[in-house]
RNA sequence: UGGGGUGUAGCUCAAUGGCAGAGCGCUCGACUGUUAAUCGAGUGGUUGGAGGUUCGACUCCUCCCGCCCCAGCCA
């Protein structure tokens, strides 16, 4: 009768009722004639109660064998209880194992180093702190659905496997039958575009894959991204957009997900800054003002990541920094007309140190000019034969930007390093489990 | 790939070039209200690997390997 049980964080309805619940172990306590079993079922945390003389002689042996991990299935009485968090306790009637769980049990409720952790990822999964930040991602993933269905966007699935086509950054790649080589997506924008000139509005949500030697907090090399495409958007409608859509996953998360930044310890009164309006701040202004505080960047130079610390520290508020010169940027990026050398792009840099978190732009509508980049970029022309007739055939002003889903859910959660944001991160020199 | 750091018990960490230790875990015992329970006893080592210096190396030197942090690339 699997589904007869309750979940723990059901329990509050059933004060005074005798229920099932099935859960594993996380500790366990004895007082000599009293014993504690505290488990968790996903939905919460639960103390069982075992007193000696009122449970059967078959549980109160079985509580001896407990250790963290074994699965468990326990019934009783809910009773209220002021020392409980949940408010209640179960005092148990009769407790079944499972599942045993061996004595070694790598990860236990105490301090432990990175590298272990990661190589106990499916164990790690089972603390708090992680099952908070899946929740916060869950949260975030439903927002971002709701926040495009309220604005009649299309979702769109673009494919994974790819030709060469995309970002200049390293392809994961892998045999395609007759065709040659194909290439995990670095990005489903290019598809994205075309179907913007099929259905409006469209974005799309989906893993990419990118096989850059990096090995920092903020990379990996697959992580989720949300990359919406608007025609008729101009670079400010791009931004207005962007800007709103940050703005709804902060609020939604501090309105639903209270709880779980509590267990993260994460301080929200710095996410209040997303109520202000953004700053959008030239490029030409942002070296100016990096260099004010000692950076030696240059005009023509992408910022690096301690100049976007800066920046952002500078204001404490997310910032667009706009228009970059043309060389730093991808070809797609449409010519900035008021500074040919400029293009009409915007990167979103999130407060406290997380750097980008969006990368956007106005895409080159102009069939010549765009060829031209392409050809200055020695891109392969010929792959991007469809990609051009978007130009061809009734080209139109279409923009759209692309959102690092592991990036966001770090700077929201306060969390250092983005591989505890994603189940199972994907990093160089990391492929298990 | 470059710069910096680090590697000792299952885990987290100590140890002037001079007997390899602690806490947690685990095992056994005590306890009728514990909250990472407590108390007592026990258990635990190829000091990342290979060379070298030395009477003696966890400690110093060389090379290799793993991991961490920063940078570049980007989201």
């Amino acid at each position: 009768m699997i589904d007869s049980a309750v979940r723990i964080a059901d329990l509050k309805h059933h004060a005074g009722a005798i229920v099932t619940v099935r859960g594993w172990v996380t500790h366990v306590r004895s007082s000599g004639k009293v014993a504690f079993v505290v488990a968790r079922d996903g939905s919460g945390t639960l103390q069982a109660v075992l007193v000696k003389s009122q449970v059967p002689v078959a549980s109160w042996d079985a509580f001896a064998t407990l250790t963290q991990e074994t699965s468990i299935e326990l019934v009783g009485e809910v009773r209220a209880d002021a020392r409980q968090p949940g408010g209640f306790e179960l005092g148990v009637q009769a407790l079944t194992v499972i599942g045993t769980s061996p004595v070694d049990y790598p990860v236990q409720p105490k301090e432990h180093g990175v590298d272990f952790l990661l190589d106990n990822r499916h164990f790690w999964l089972r603390t708090p702190r992680q099952t908070a930040i899946m929740r916060v991602r869950s949260e975030l993933e439903q927002a971002v659905h709701d926040f495009f269905y309220a604005r009649d966007f299309v979702r769109c699935d673009t494919p994974i496997l790819t030709a060469a086509i995309g970002e200049r950054a390293g392809l994961f790649s892998t045999e395609y039958f007759e065709e040659g080589t194909a290439y995990l997506a670095q990005t489903g924008q290019l598809y994205g575009e075309a179907l913007a000139a099929s259905l409006g509005n469209i974005y799309t949500f989906g893993p990419t894959f990118r096989a850059e030697k990096s090995k920092t907090r903020r990379h990996l090399t697959e992580f989720w991204m949300i990359e919406p495409e608007m025609a008729w958007y101009d670079q400010d409608d791009n931004m207005n957009l962007q800007e709103a859509f940050v703005r709804y996953l902060v609020q939604r998360v501090l309105e639903r997900r209270g709880e779980e930044l509590k267990v993260l310890e994460r301080d929200t009164s710095k996410l209040d800054c997303v109520g202000e309006p953004f700053v959008r701040l030239d490029y030409g202004d942002a070296v100016a003002l990096a260099q004010s505080k000692g950076s030696d960047v240059k005009w023509g130079e992408d910022l690096g990541a301690p100049d976007e610390a800066l920046i952002v520290d500078h204001h404490q508020r997310p910032v667009f920094v706009v228009n970059y010169p043309k060389e730093a940027k991808a070809f797609y990026m449409k010519e900035n007309p008021a500074d040919p050398r400029t293009v009409r792009c915007a990167d979103l840099l999130a407060p406290e140190g997380r750097g980008e978190i969006i990368g956007g732009s106005q895409r080159e509508d102009d069939y010549d000019k765009i060829l031209r980049r392409l050809t200055e970029e020695r891109l392969p022309v010929a792959a991007y034969g469809w990609y051009l007739d978007l130009r061809k055939y009734g080209t139109f002003t279409h923009s759209g930007f692309g959102l690092g889903l592991e990036r966001t859910i770090a700077w929201i959660c306060g969390i250092e390093h983005i591989r505890e944001v994603i189940p199972f991160p994907r990093m160089m020199g990391r492929l298990h489990p």
